[in-house]
RNA sequence: GGGCCCGUAGCUCAGCUGGAUAGAGCAGGGGACUUCUAAUCCCCAGGUCGGGGGUUCGAAUCCCUCCGGGCCCGCCA
């Protein structure tokens, strides 16, 4: 009885075999039907065989039904528009009710993937020059559910793949000196609290200790006032750093700033719920051997021209070549990254998972040519030779990009345009404070990650308390008051073993189906990237339950009778409970 | 010009490994609280699934093409 739905297969195949003597074709299709009318699983075997049998599909419907009717296991064999309907028989309601019992049951639809290897997801990965804004935010939610899944499922069933969460620190680089020219330049102008962003820079173009400062940290005046961030966050840290250093060192200001942002950074996350295993520092890849290494590797395609370094991606199906090191001496961020993967690679992980912002989807290719690459080389194959076998890059299955598409933000139904560096951005911060960590994460998730999510501040505010989530919670709150009184005030209990699947009417044995469905659904989510399905299902859930609510009053005179509705809504809370702990809302007793 | 994604109800979106009558929330109209929480439920209205072609017993789903929208196409990060 492990699965109605292979139950059926089984024993289809058996009477195909008997009657016709075939195998089943490999489109056959056994699944649970999305129209509960119809029956708990169905099949469309018999268009299938209609072709090769030259029959009627109504025909050989009827004749498989005919022979499925006499197995004792199914209840009920029909067929409606020649597909084969069967029920399941009230033995079946137990054993969904005892698997639905066990705790997070529906992580095991995890192990039916049969993942293996050291598994790595990457998401967030913010530049820690700022606060973070609402873009990584869904990228950070989508990445920690999926990662929250796995990680549970390991610990659960014991499965033997290992998985990561990293963090790339893009701590190296432009933005970082861009960071620490605007930390300085508040320093330098901390009591100039009325004065424009131009106007400060203007008020120190004269000042020879600021600009001895600026050019050692290797940025000019124009290129701060183009660039430079502007945030409020900047005086902070300029006044925190007066408070911790007596005098300006650049490097010690650049180490503090830094520092600051990612805090900063961390503490966001934590407070959105979001977890990393590593935080791994772009500077160390230089200080360390990854990134000589991966270039060394590299040699055999990389050429110069022009006074640049190119990569040769264009034999893997890119455009053109790509630029390593710039002909001024400085390497891309593309060369950097390639030591990033490098560094993956040599870590042992067999499968990694990027997170990123589908702006940046250009890129993938690039970087998965370059990953193949070192790869290949890595494990002493010819590139060129595994490319012929793999044809197409998009077919590399070792690394894989998530493109999450952008958030877009409205107030009031204006679009708010977000620039990090001129400030004009709403923080997660912000957003934390207003709306909270729960409906922020709910409403991020109600989307599919391949669709731009319109988000109104204004509006998420406002309507606080309209927010799905709440109808998830509501339900939630619903149930636990019922169990409350069931016990309190009617002194009951309702053990598991006094189950009765017999006095079930059909809303509530499609109640208890539609409960282990959630194991389908992690399963989905997994296979399909989609976090999405999570929400959907517990909206699609917690309906379920107030209309059943509506229509049947739980608390009845017949004792038998309310006792099995206990265990079934006990049933339903247990599940609403730990899939909102799956995607870390909280899920509360009271309401 | 090339690439990725999208186009489904007035709005925001699910459904897309091909299946049975295309779903939900919001907005609109009308009902249900002396009864376990009305943050709820029920009913009504609203659709040529962007257009056209193809594959198939069967297409919102797969393929082609056109139209419309977003994002990207640097020796930026």
């Amino acid at each position: 009885m492990e699965n109605m739905v292979e139950v059926l297969k089984e024993k289809v195949e058996k009477v195909v075999k008997k009657l016709y003597d075939l195998k089943l074709p490999e489109k056959a299709k056994f699944e649970i039907p999305k129209n509960k009318s119809y029956g708990d699983a169905s099949t469309n075997i018999s268009f299938l065989l209609a072709k090769t049998l030259r029959k009627n599909p109504k025909d050989i419907a009827q004749e498989i039904a005919g022979k499925l009717q006499e197995d004792e296991i199914f209840e009920k064999v029909e067929v409606i528009n020649n597909f084969i309907n069967v029920k399941y028989s009230p033995k079946y309601y137990s054993y969904l009710l005892s698997e639905i019992n066990k705790p997070y049951f529906f992580l095991e639809g995890v192990k039916e993937i049969s993942l293996k290897g050291k598994i790595q997801y990457e998401y967030v990965s913010a530049n820690p020059t700022g606060p973070l804004h609402l873009g990584h935010a869904r990228g950070a939610i989508i990445g920690d559910v999926l990662t929250t899944i796995l990680k549970r499922a390991k610990e659960h069933l014991s499965l033997d793949y290992q998985l990561d969460r990293e963090f790339y620190i893009n701590d190296a680089g432009r933005q970082v000196k861009l960071l620490t020219a605007s930390v300085l330049l508040r320093i330098f102008t901390l009591d100039k609290n009325d004065l424009s962003w131009e106007e400060l820079i203007t008020s120190l173009k004269d000042n020879e200790e600021f600009l001895n400062y600026l050019k050692e940290i290797g940025i000019t005046l124009e290129e701060l006032k183009e660039e430079g961030y502007r945030g409020d966050y900047i005086k902070e840290i300029a006044q925190e750093y007066l408070k911790n250093y007596k005098k300006i060192n650049i490097s010690d200001l650049e180490k503090f700033s830094l520092n600051w942002a990612l805090n900063n950074i961390k503490k966001d996350l934590k407070d959105l719920g979001v977890e990393f295993d590593i935080f791994f520092s772009e500077k160390s890849l230089y200080e360390g051997k990854d990134f000589k290494e991966a270039l060394d590797l590299l040699k055999p395609y990389i050429y110069e021209k022009e006074g640049a370094l190119w990569l040769k991606t264009s034999l893997f199906g890119d455009d053109k070549d790509r630029v390593l090191r710039k002909s001024n001496g400085d390497w891309t961020y593309f060369a950097g990254d390639i030591a990033y993967h490098y560094s993956k690679l040599k870590r042992g992980y067999t499968k990694i998972i990027n997170i990123w912002g589908h702006d940046h989807h250009g890129y993938v290719k690039r970087l998965k040519i370059a990953t193949f690459l070192l790869d290949c080389l890595l494990n002493n194959k010819n590139p060129e030779e595994e490319f012929k076998n793999i044809k197409n890059i998009d077919n590399y299955q070792k690394l894989n990009v998530i493109l999450v598409q952008l958030v877009k933000l409205f107030r009031n139904g204006q679009e708010v345009k977000m620039s990090k560096r001129k400030g004009t951005f709403v923080t997660l911060r912000e957003l934390l404070n207003e709306v909270g960590k729960d409906a922020i994460r709910f409403i991020f998730l109600t989307k599919s990650h391949e669709t731009p999510l319109d988000f109104d501040i204004e509006l998420a505010k406002k309507e606080a308390n309209e927010n799905p989530v709440y109808y998830v919670k509501y339900a939630h709150a619903r149930i636990a008051s019922i169990l409350r009184k069931a016990k309190n005030e009617f002194d009951l209990d309702w053990n598991l073993d006094r189950f009765n699947p017999e006095i079930l009417n059909e809303e509530e044995k499609n109640l208890l189906k539609n409960l282990f469905f959630a194991k389908e659904i992690i399963k989905r989510t997994i296979q399909k990237q989609a976090p999405h399905l999570i929400p959907y299902y517990l909206l699609d859930l917690a309906s379920a339950f107030h209309k059943y609510y509506s229509s049947c009053k739980i608390l009845g005179n017949e004792k038998e009778l309310t006792i099995n509705r206990l265990i079934l809504i006990s049933a339903i809370k247990k599940v609403l409970k730990e899939l909102l702990d799956i995607l870390k809302v909280n899920a509360p007793e009271k309401m």
